[in-house]
DNA sequence: GCCAACCTACTCGGATAATTCTTGTCCGAGTGAAGGTGG
DNA sequence: CCACCTTCACTCGGACAAGAATTATCCGAGTAGGTTGGC
């Protein structure tokens, strides 16, 4: 169990159309290129992302994606939902109910939830919670915090000057 | 992304032993039967809690699994971490040193974390500390607090007088 | 010289395979208990 | 009557397939911009 790259692709590609800043947009090929990624695979994950409304896309030559968004009003947690959908991490099966165990016990039993899928729901919330209390604004300035010069450097690296 | 069923049925595989009491070794088959599980599958997931050191094998005829802790000291994490490993949710690809703008920083520019990755180590902190404040004995007492007679279900579901 | 229509090249978008991981199944090695036999 | 040996049935443990989700790829619809011909 773990989440798919297609996050940590999302993630950066968002902080390189934050860093670029003119608000052209870039088409998949010069993203991917930006660090090394199959065009195709990142094409579908950032349709994920204007779906959600994270992005705009601009069909037609000289198209591409650009932000929808200030990345003060991102957070991480939107993210992760829009690539990895909104679906909890721990889905219950209800096995309780099931079996020579839960044929014995009465309907009446199953009246309040699992505690099974409480206890794993309330690790799941807290996830959700550090995750949305990280804005991309956050991420970024932790970045350029890391490597002060990091904004020409990609600026650089995708050709803007 | 989302955890295996296996996590659900190890958890409650543990609360029924409990709840049988007695530190009789119970078989694969008789706790698959009790919430109608594939015996062999389960069989599986209980290896890894044995080698995680939560359960005792018992081999043999009259044998099975019983029990090696106290359900007071055991974690919904380490129930998590013995059934799915102890694998980071995100893994880090390290693509911001790939491509045409990994390849305009400077080797001191990697020196700190990926920013990127912190931010998904830090919401998965929260949620392993969530599940580590959890130990089964409390889920054990949840499912009683909503069900009364529940220690009496499970024995008479498996057979226990 | 200016305008309009055409044409080309480039982009997104979704439909289509390959791979990896999870889930499920099967059979063999090992062990403890039961039953029979000899003392 | 007791102890020992043989046999047997039952269990875990790991090796072996099926299915699902993820990852990766390819091709078509549509659009903006440049080009060419006409006025």
């Amino acid at each position: 169990m773990r989440t798919g790259k297609g996050v940590e692709w999302a993630v950066h590609t968002l902080l390189n159309l934050a860093w670029l800043g003119d608000g052209e947009p870039v088409s998949t090929a010069q993203l991917a290129a930006g660090h090394d990624l199959s065009a195709s695979y990142l094409n579908k994950q950032l349709q994920h992302l204007v779906k959600a409304g994270l992005l705009e896309s601009v069909p037609g030559a000289r198209g591409g994606f650009r932000l929808a968004l200030p990345l003060e009003a991102v957070s991480m947690l939107d993210v992760v939902l829009a690539i990895e959908g909104d679906e909890p991490l721990f889905h219950c099966a209800e096995i309780r109910r099931c079996g020579s165990i839960g044929e014995q016990v009465p309907e009446s039993g199953f009246s309040r939830p699992c505690a099974v899928n409480s206890a794993m729901a309330q690790a799941e919330t807290a996830w959700r919670r550090a995750l949305a209390e990280q804005c991309l604004a956050d991420v970024q300035a932790t970045a350029v915090a890391h490597t002060p010069a990091l904004t020409s450097y990609v600026k650089r690296g995708m050709g803007h000057d």
